[in-house]
DNA sequence: GCCCTTA
DNA sequence: TAAGGGCAACGCCTT
DNA sequence: AAGGCG
């Protein structure tokens, strides 16, 4: 009978009743029910039932109703616990059957275990089954008795519905217990009677009554106090006030997300919310959410609104210290991204009628010169992060805030106020201007079809209806506001699809959709129609449509596009015949004619393709740019063709299996000298160096300097790495002075971060010149300087020799005899340099910078901070100032530089970085920083070092091998600089 | 946003 | 029933 | 390039 329930559970871990204890029933449960039968038979007949709180994953209940015959009890899962309101199904989920003496079962169960967490029982007492009660007397006289001859494990397994009445402590009354079709769901489902709480109906007298109950005390408050979970303990151990507040707080919300809206106020009420100081109430708000609706109705107790187009916003505004603070529907402050709000509130402080703050709700929205919300020119503000842009786009792009709530007003917890009166108290509250930023948006009472028809022409994005009594019910989404969207529809056909992902692996992720542009009909005819690309969509396939659709379009497979022109694509696609007609939902028309959000509706057989023209639509339309003018999408369509055929698969999958992606990508564009060399053939040259660039690169925080679209496109510079990272990849947190907190660099320690980094777009790696001794040390202001974290000691003093720029004459064609004529003289240079080192009897060693420039290396111990390297290399510097006047100088402004070597000593600093041995350079050529034997330094042209040549070159030498092993004494050097000959 | 799974 | 996870779209900014 | 947002 209970193998199942056996099996889930190990006992010698877990406290639950092994089931073991043999069959008889016991009298001291029916004792805890204060029942006292006198007779061994009485006893017999006396069914029993619990409710249990179980605080597993999630805070369920477990309904469980005793068998007498079977001598187990029948268990349900009720996720939300029962109602009082026989409007209110709760689903029930038949779970495994329980012994006898799980009736009283209290504890905790251990983590790992099944049904981890904390049990109590919330209610227990007996039940009688309906069939056998007189309906007259139910509920009255509990007759707390069943006959013999009727087992509820019977009625269960025979009709899948059994009714019952409950005599509990918290519970009573009559229930059903209903099954669904789906198996193991069920539905229990309170009967009308005197124990029943109608929370629907109006003339309620019980209004604050709660429907369900779930915050009384436990019945066994001794045994429960003895029930800690990890939660409970954590907070019970900070006593400080806001914690406590924070408490309650949870601890209500935790019941709380469970229950329906009515309770949920209740709650809210009794809680200390209504005492909380301004910003803790502001902090911990969460925005109340709203159902979606189909469609719009007219009805005396709703209102109706727009719904903006925009961002959600809720806005504490304080008249004290002349400030307001906005935070977005995840909780962010976005205060600073909106600096035209934070001032138009500053002009409004003198005009309102608040005497403290306030807490408003509203929608931040970005008009368009005509007034209509525009969310795409929204999207250019909404992630800004730079002050100046910030302060710029607010200039040009302004938005404006649409207030439709009030959560707050000097103190008092408007939230339990009905909404129409929050409005009330809204409207007297500010005085508005017309055109000011700050707004109240308007409502209608009752006419919701017709707000919806006007928001409908004005092609708004929806309404949203509330109810005017209903409470402001945090981070819920309520049915009491409903959004009623305005969606568009339209019959698309499908011309593609893209593989699935995940469990949609062995069907399409997306279809890919097009239809007929009446707008160009003057270049098609009748028969030929012109079909354009509208847009992907992925979502609202049901699993059985998701199947069905993609073994239609296996059959009309072709090998190439059946239109012109797809403006992108964001994966491999498989075309198909333009034969199948599905209709789809969308919320707008992009600018470049894409629906936005599409989602899939429904097939439609009975249209055929030619009858999928799109309407006509109010916004303008914007010509699809053409295939020339847009080349990145060109090179994206023409990628993804190649990849079918490309190396994509012996690069990523034979050798390491280390994700990459867009191989074929172009990195460096053709020239004259050269084809085209592409990310793949990055990918390529660095699995083939990595043995001889990792020992540079180990240990040492890396500055990434990053070109995901080649050289040609836009690169940027990264330094903290915040986002999550393969597993492989190690950083280092280091404190900054400047930020005044650590930043998180990427060491690459590996193989497989190198493959990671370039695939990120590093075309070139530039490690510190010190390595981090300590990984956990270096975050501490106290550490980064001194040798528990180790960056501060750098391995070598670095020379970083430039030849000279000549502004003037940028002829790109002159471009390869002038670098060659520029780096020769930089040869010159270092040599003069390498000669005081050999008077110093200082080994060195050199590299081409890849470009026309050379980094001169002198390895030491790193006994010796920054500030003294550096000034060790400004000597050195001053040195061969006088063996070679005019021809070098430190200063970096390039008018000065000019005709000259700019010698950077300053190089050698905390946090600055070259570019690796062995680095690519993102430069035309596709050059390597090679190092060279300083015989060899006059004779090459470091144009010659390439990407395609270098892993040949250095297969067997390499001239830097001894360099991280001589470590040299610097105070020794020291002493021979005062004998040095000028 | 939608579907599916989970309890 | 309803919350959470997984999978999709698009355009945008960020590093 | 990849993540995150609405």
């Amino acid at each position: 009978m209970l193998e199942e329930y056996k099996g889930k559970r190990n006992f010698k871990i877990s406290p639950e009743p092994s089931g073991d204890n043999g069959s008889e029933r016991k009298n001291e449960y029916i004792d805890k029910i204060n029942l006292n039968p006198t007779t061994h038979d009485e006893l017999a007949t006396i069914h029993r039932f619990v409710f249990q709180k179980h605080k597993a994953t999630h805070l369920h209940f477990d309904f469980r109703l005793e068998s007498v015959k079977n001598n187990v009890l029948l268990s349900w899962a009720i996720p939300k616990g029962p109602s009082l309101d026989p409007s209110v199904k709760r689903l029930a989920i038949r779970t495994e059957d329980h012994p006898i003496d799980y009736l009283t079962f209290e504890g905790i169960i251990p983590k790992g275990n099944y049904g981890a967490g904390s049990v109590t029982v919330w209610d227990i007492g007996t039940f009688s089954l309906e069939s056998e009660i007189d309906a007259k007397s139910s509920g009255k006289k509990p007759p707390h008795t069943t006959s013999l001859s009727e087992d509820i494990s019977d009625i269960i397994h025979k009709k899948g519905k059994v009714t019952f009445n409950l005599y509990g402590q918290k519970i009573k009354g009559k229930f059903s217990l209903v099954k669904t079709r789906t198996s193991n769901q069920w539905l229990l489902i309170k009967h009308k009677d005197k124990y029943a709480i109608e929370v629907a109906s109006k003339d309620n007298k019980n209004k604050n009554q709660k429907a369900e109950s779930h915050n009384k005390p436990d019945l066994t408050e001794t045994t429960h106090t003895n029930i800690v979970d990890d939660h409970t303990t954590k907070i019970q151990k900070n006593n400080c006030k806001v914690k406590e507040i924070a408490k309650e707080h949870y601890q209500t919300a935790e019941c709380g997300c469970q229950l329906d809206e009515t309770q949920k106020d209740i709650t809210a009420n009794n809680s200390s919310l209504n005492h909380l100081p301004k910003l803790i109430f502001f902090e911990r708000v969460k925005p109340m959410l709203s159902c979606a609706a189909d469609t719009a109705f007219n009805n005396r107790d709703w209102v109706f609104e727009i719904k903006w187009d925009g961002i959600r916003a809720i806005t504490l505004v304080d008249k004290l210290t002349q400030t307001c603070k906005i935070k977005s529907r995840s909780g962010e402050d976005i205060t600073y991204r909106y600096p035209e709000l934070e001032n138009a509130f500053k002009n409004a402080f003198m005009k309102n009628n608040f005497r403290d703050f306030v807490v408003l709700d509203g929608e931040i929205v970005l008009l368009d010169s005509k007034g209509y919300p525009n969310f795409q020119k929204h999207q250019k503000r909404m992630n800004v992060t730079s002050d100046r842009n910030i302060q710029y786009l607010s200039k040009i792009y302004p938005v404006v805030l649409y207030i439709f709530d009030i959560l707050y007003l000097d103190g008092q917890n408007l939230t339990s106020y009905p909404f129409i009166q929050r409005r009330k108290i809204l409207s007297h509250l500010f005085t508005t201007e017309k055109n000011g930023l700050i707004r109240i948006s308007d409502f209608v009472e009752e006419a919701g079809l017709n707000v919806f028809e006007t928001i409908q022409k004005m092609n708004l994005e929806g309404v949203i209806a509330k109810l005017k009594s209903s409470q402001y019910v945090e981070g819920i989404r309520s049915k009491s506001w409903l959004k009623i969207k305005n969606v568009k529809t339209q019959d698309c056909i499908i011309i593609g699809y893209t593989k699935g992902e995940g469990n949609r692996k062995n069907y399409f992720g997306s279809l890919l959709l097009a239809a007929i542009d009446k707008s160009s009909q003057n270049t098609t005819t009748i028969n030929n129609p012109k079909l354009i690309f509208i847009g992907h969509t992925g979502s609202g396939f049901s699993c059985g449509v998701l199947s069905d659709i993609y073994e239609i379009l296996r059959d009309l497979v072709v090998s190439s596009s059946p239109i012109d022109y797809v403006p992108y694509l964001n994966r491999h696609t498989i075309w198909v015949k333009p034969k199948v007609v599905i209709e789809v939902k969308f919320t707008d028309w992009t600018n470049n004619k894409i629906m936005r959000a599409p989602i899939f509706q429904r097939i439609r057989t009975d249209k055929s393709p030619s009858e999928c023209t799109i309407e006509n639509t109010i916004d303008t339309i914007i010509p699809i740019v053409k295939i020339n003018e847009r080349s990145r999408e060109n090179d994206l369509t023409s990628n993804i063709f190649k990849n079918n055929n490309s190396k994509m698969n012996e690069i990523s999958g034979s050798k390491d299996g280390l994700p990459v992606s867009n191989v074929e990508k172009e990195f460096w564009p053709q020239t004259k000298s050269h084809s085209s060399v592409t990310k793949g053939d990055l990918i390529e040259y660095y699995s083939k160096m990595y043995t001889h660039l990792l020992p540079f690169i180990i240990d040492r925080p890396l500055s990434l300097s990053r070109y995901p679209n080649g050289i040609t496109g836009d690169a940027f510079y990264q330094k903290d790495w915040k986002t999550k990272r393969p597993g492989f990849v190690k950083t280092v947190k280091v404190y900054s002075e400047s930020n005044n907190s650590a930043i998180n660099y990427i060491v690459c320690n590996n193989q497989q971060t190198l493959r990671w980094l370039i695939n990120l777009g590093c075309i070139e790696i530039h490690p510190w010149n010190s390595r981090v001794f300590d990984y956990d040390q270096c975050d501490n202001v106290n550490n980064v300087e001194n040798d528990k974290c180790g960056l501060n000691y750098p391995d070598f003093i670095i020379f970083d020799l430039d030849p000279y720029i000549n502004i003037d004459t940028q002829d790109e064609s002159k471009e390869p005899l002038y670098n060659l004529e520029s780096f020769k003289a930089t040869v010159e240079i270092a040599y003069s340099l390498k000669r005081i080192f050999e008077d110093l009897k200082i080994k060195s060693f050199v590299k081409t910078s890849g470009k026309t420039g050379l980094h001169i290396f002198v390895p030491i111990v790193n006994y010796y901070t920054y500030d003294q390297t550096r000034q060790f290399a400004k000597v050195i510097s001053q040195i061969l100032n006088q063996r070679v006047p005019n021809k070098i100088t430190t200063n970096w402004k390039t008018s000065d530089r000019k005709g000259k070597i700019f010698f950077d000593y300053n190089q050698n600093s905390f946090g600055k970085t070259l570019a690796s041995v062995f680095s690519v350079r993102p430069v035309e050529g596709a050059t390597v920083s090679v190092p060279l034997e300083w015989e060899k330094l006059d004779e090459i042209n470091p144009q010659e070092f390439t990407l395609f040549n270098v892993p040949d070159v250095y297969r067997r030498s390499n001239p830097w091998v001894g360099l991280l092993s001589s470590k040299q004494n610097l105070e020794e050097i020291l002493g021979r600089i005062s004998s040095l000959d000028i």
